[in-house]
DNA sequence: GTCTATATCTCGATAGAC
DNA sequence: GTCTATCGAGATATAGAC
């Protein structure tokens, strides 16, 4: 057996990889198979040994983000200004909306460079799309107790996302800075998590 | 002379009008100049007379909706339950996230169903796209006085535009009615505009 | 499992009659 | 200005050797 199991799974990862990257960067139809393939190091016509679509890819691909690939950020705070008295949350959402993560196309957040894509496509896609959504909602609700909890951590998720995918689509810095940093600032006042530098 | 300037004008206005819609529904990729030529009710062949490429007509069309067609609700307040003590971007913000405005997604407002196309695109589109951002913001800013109000202005355009997006990419119809619920609720409670029951 | 080669299709843009 | 017809590029998916 000249290719192992362990093997095939290795290049389904890889090929998941490269097309997570690639479809962030130029959505759903901007992306070619041989462009996913060469990302991964392969050719095109292997692809469908391991996917039988292209849209299959796809929502495998943003499943792949929230369970194998989420970046440092999202995973833990950042070890060097960790401070217990602060809640993780609150790294959380000063990453999602800083300026590398804004900057990062190909590996930020499928939920702000796919949400368009994501309305037009298939359930398979949408279900996957919601799970990361979820696990946001999650992380958030987490560090905010009391009885209004959910309703702002949903808040807190509509402003990461929603001043993220302006920021990404304006073509004047300073308005999708403005942007950026009145959600930031405005979730920390809502939070009562207190206000520094933004970065 | 057969054809006047007006006729011209106005299938011009046609195609814009036509291309809105297709570009809301189904993407810019998703959508191929004969439909757009079909749903103007001409061919394929006339397109380039109009306009020198699809990407020039992109553009073009987000302008459109900000100038010409913006429906009903975002020009001004609904007459039946016009009350004066309401600020008007009180209804705006009402209709941005309603079950109404969430189910057309054709005739939607183009920062919802663009974003991610929009970041993608050329300068000329991405210009389009900030000038309907900066017109919501002004809207928001006339009814929100003190120093804090362009803030608050730019809050309110992220919760909206994020909240319909996330909302349109979830296949989740209880979830993503959260999203629009909490978005608007705390859109009211920050303003300081009375709450009532959402549409 | 992965490769090269190719079938089949669709789209954006152009040409030329009317 | 609008039509029909077509070109040429580039896409998805398949076939068959290794």
């Amino acid at each position: 057996m000249p290719y192992s199991d362990e093997h095939k799974r290795e290049t389904q990862r890889k090929i998941l990889r490269s097309a997570a990257r690639l479809f962030n960067r130029k959505g759903f139809a901007g992306v070619t198979i041989g462009e996913i393939m060469k990302g991964a190091g392969l050719t095109h016509g292997g692809f469908y040994r391991h996917f039988r679509s292209k849209a299959e890819l796809y929502a495998e691909a943003i499943r792949y983000f929230l369970y194998k690939e989420a970046p440092e950020p999202w995973q833990r705070p950042p070890a060097a200004s960790c401070d217990p008295n602060q809640p993780f949350a609150r790294y959380v959402l000063d990453a999602y909306l800083s300026t590398d993560h804004l900057k990062d196309v190909g590996g930020s957040c499928p939920l702000i460079g796919l949400p368009g894509d994501a309305a037009r496509s298939s359930r398979a896609v949408r279900a996957a799309y919601r799970e990361v959504a979820e696990q946001m909602v999650r992380l958030f609700n987490a560090n905010l107790d009391g009885p209004n909890g959910r309703d702002l951590a949903l808040v807190l998720v509509v402003l990461s996302v929603g001043g993220m995918v302006l920021a990404r689509a304006i073509d004047d810095e300073a308005l999708a800075g403005e942007f950026r940093k009145a959600a930031r600032g405005h979730a920390l006042t809502a939070t009562g998590w207190e206000d520094r530098p933004a970065s």
